[in-house]
Order: C-alpha cells, then structure tokens, then sequence
DNA sequence: CGAGTGATTGACTTAGATCAATGACCGTGG
DNA sequence: CCACGGTCATTGATCTAAGTCAATCACTCG
C-alpha cells in the first residue's frame, strides 16, 4: 500500500539488490543483522520457529513491503525469510539507514509511522486469536481487511496460509469456509472471497 | 516493562494527566489526534468500526502501556478508546512529541526502537496462539518471562487476565494449571509461578 | 511421468468452551 | 461492626467445535 512511501528515491538508489530463486532463504534465525529488506518482486514468506521447531507465519511479504524493520535495534534475526516465488528484494544496511534517519528527521518520522501502523496492524492480528469460533475469526478477518467498499478479499497466498494466520488448521478453515458458502454468507472465487450484503443483523 | 523507558524525564512532566470513570471516552474514532497517552492506571478499551460498524476489539491497554502511537502520524483516530475501569492517562502532545523527535535524533531512535520492541512483543504473543494446547501456551508463556535464570515468575495480575491474555477461558487456565502442579510441572505460591526443572527433552 | 504440494472432504476423538455452583475475600454503607 | 454485593478462585458436568488421522483429486515442476 503505502509501506514504500517512506523512503525516498536518493536512499532507495543506494540500496543494493538481490535475485533469490523459489525457495531460496534470504536470512535465518539467529543470524546477525545487516539490515532490512524491501521487497521489490515476488513474494517472500517470513516465518518464526518456536521452541519445538514448528515455524509460525509471520508475513507474506509482497512487492513494496519491507521486512524486518526490528533487526534495526536488535543484533540478531528473529525470523527466518525465504522466497515463496523468484523475488528481487533491495537491502538497506543498518548503518547507512540510522545515519540517513539523523540526518534526515522527516524521513525518521516515516519509519515511525511505519511501525506504528504495523503495531495496529498486529494487535488486530492478536485480537482476532481471542475469538474462540473459527468463523469469527474469518469475520474478523474480512472485516479488517474491507477497506472502505472492497466488499472483495483477495487471498495473501495460500488458504493454508491463511489458516496459520488465522491460528487454525487448514482442515478446520476448508470447512468453515464451505460452511460459510452454504450459508451464502460469503462466495469464493479463484483466490478471492467476498460477502454480498452488509449484514447487520444483531 | 520497558515500554516507558525511552521517555525522559524532562518530557514525562511535561504531560498533561488525565482522570476517567468507567465507561467514559478517551476519544472517538474519526476525531482530530492530539496526541498519544500512556496509561497510568486502569484499563482502557481500545476498539475500531469496520464498514458495517460492527466492532473491532484491537487491544486493552494496561498501565505502562501506550495507545494510539500510531495517531502520531495521521490526523485523525482510527480507533476508539473507552477506559473500562477508572483510568489516569498521560497525554503527550503530538506536536511537542515530534518536535522533540525533531531536535534529538537519539530520542527518535529511542522511540523507534521501542516501536520495534513492541512489534517483537507482539509477535511473539502472536506466536503463543498459534499453539493449540493450553499447556503450550502456559509453558510458552513461561519461557518468555523467565530470564535467563528467574524459575519463577509472578503473574501480572489475575489468573483471569493471565486466561484472556493467553486466549483461554479463565476455568480452562485453572484447570491447565491446577493439572501443571499435579504433575510437579509448575509450583503455585501466592501469586508466583514456578518451574523446578529447565526441561529440554526432545 | 512421478514426486511434491495444495485443496477438499470424511470419520473419529478430545481438549477446551459453556453453564453452573461454592467458598474466600474484599470494600462499603447503614 | 456486620450484612451485603461484587469479584476472584476453583471445581464439576456436559457438549461441541475444532484437532487429528486419513484418503482423494488436481496441478505444477523438473
């Protein structure tokens, strides 16, 4: 959307970049930080390995999104990124870019922005794990992403994708989706869901 | 925690307090920003309206806690806040707030660091619910509050907060806990917690 | 063409949500 | 000072939604 807008054209020319193919590992768990990342192509799959090594979606990175904005303040990776598609993301070193943020305040206070809009974005995230019913957190989950009139949702990549975003299992989402079909609640085609009429019924 | 570190002091008495009952409006979605509010005491509701102006529960904040960082950097609320029980809230004055960002680049990285910090936080919340098993979660959120070698952690508040927190029914946590002490995972005293053994089987 | 993965549906089981009740512990106002 | 209302802590019984195991079909990719 707007996450790009916050760089400017002079910072992002000084950004190198780089090919990965399908599958490929852009940074691991626990390595050092060099910086964050912006996506350019593709689409690149950041994910967290909890204790018993089960990894966590964390995001689906699409072109303009930026990864790894925390790696800024912290000395190691908390995630493992890796390429669902070919992808060309550009790296903006640490250094340059917290010299570039005090030399230039405007600039520092788009990153902030940037953050602070995605801290919203997680706690709806977060909410939405406190409803117990599948279907609620569905709900939830097209609700906040209907912008304005969109009364059409476009599916980030996957339906098991979104089962793991949603805190599910893709079984218990397949299902509930269908359920919500039947019940002409939403409709589904190809990658997108949309919900007819707004309803408002208690 | 740490959250309100990166304020000085100087600033800190700068802002202005603010006392709420329960019930009353912090503000309302859609109005002007003044600025953000670190919430002293109490607890205040924090909810947007989606299209069809049904509810979105984004967060409750508790003491220590900032909302509306986001308000920082648009002109209006994109949420609504509401203080559940009596509330004091600080309020920091957008316009002071980013002119002091402004004139002190190592405050700015403060805030953004902090930024940062709570969208590690938020993540790693977000990782808890990804696990199915209320034991997980206890033990997950176990292991992220036990430093290095603290075995024994205190609860923030209530066992009820500590369910909502974890997304379980607050019967569901006791029974969870009061199963964990059976079996000599976890010992209760008071309002503690504590694990005798740092277990890493597997 | 075969391996790998996503999408989908079925059958079965269980963990946790729900509803409900009780005792302990406030604070408060008459 | 004590009865009363409120909330937390705890445990019991029941039920159902979602997890688990499993199978099939479609599709892509090398």
């Amino acid at each position: 959307m707007d996450k790009k807008d916050w760089l400017p054209a002079a910072v992002r020319r000084s950004a190198a970049e780089r090919t990965l193919a399908a599958g490929q590992t852009l940074f691991n768990q626990g390595e050092p930080t060099v910086g964050l990342y912006e996506v350019v192509s593709g689409k690149i799959r950041h994910v967290r390995m909890d204790a018993e090594g089960r990894e966590i979606l964390v995001s689906i990175a699409c072109p303009g999104d930026t990864i790894a904005e925390a790696s800024l303040f912290v000395p190691v990776y908390q995630c493992e990124a890796t390429a669902v598609t070919t992808a060309i993301v550009r790296l903006y070193k640490r250094a340059s870019l917290l010299a570039e943020f005090e030399r230039d305040p405007a600039l520092a206070r788009a990153f902030m922005s940037m953050l602070a809009h995605q801290i919203l974005d997680l706690r709806i995230r977060l909410e939405r794990r406190s409803m117990h019913s599948a279907r609620d957190r569905v709900r939830h989950y097209l609700a906040a992403r209907a912008g304005s009139e969109g009364r059409t949702v476009a599916l980030p990549s996957t339906v098991k994708d979104l089962a793991a975003e949603l805190g599910l299992t893709h079984e218990a989402l397949y299902r509930t989706l269908a359920d919500m079909s039947a019940d002409g609640e939403i409709a589904r085609l190809d990658g997108k869901i949309q919900f007819p009429a707004g309803r408002d019924d208690i």
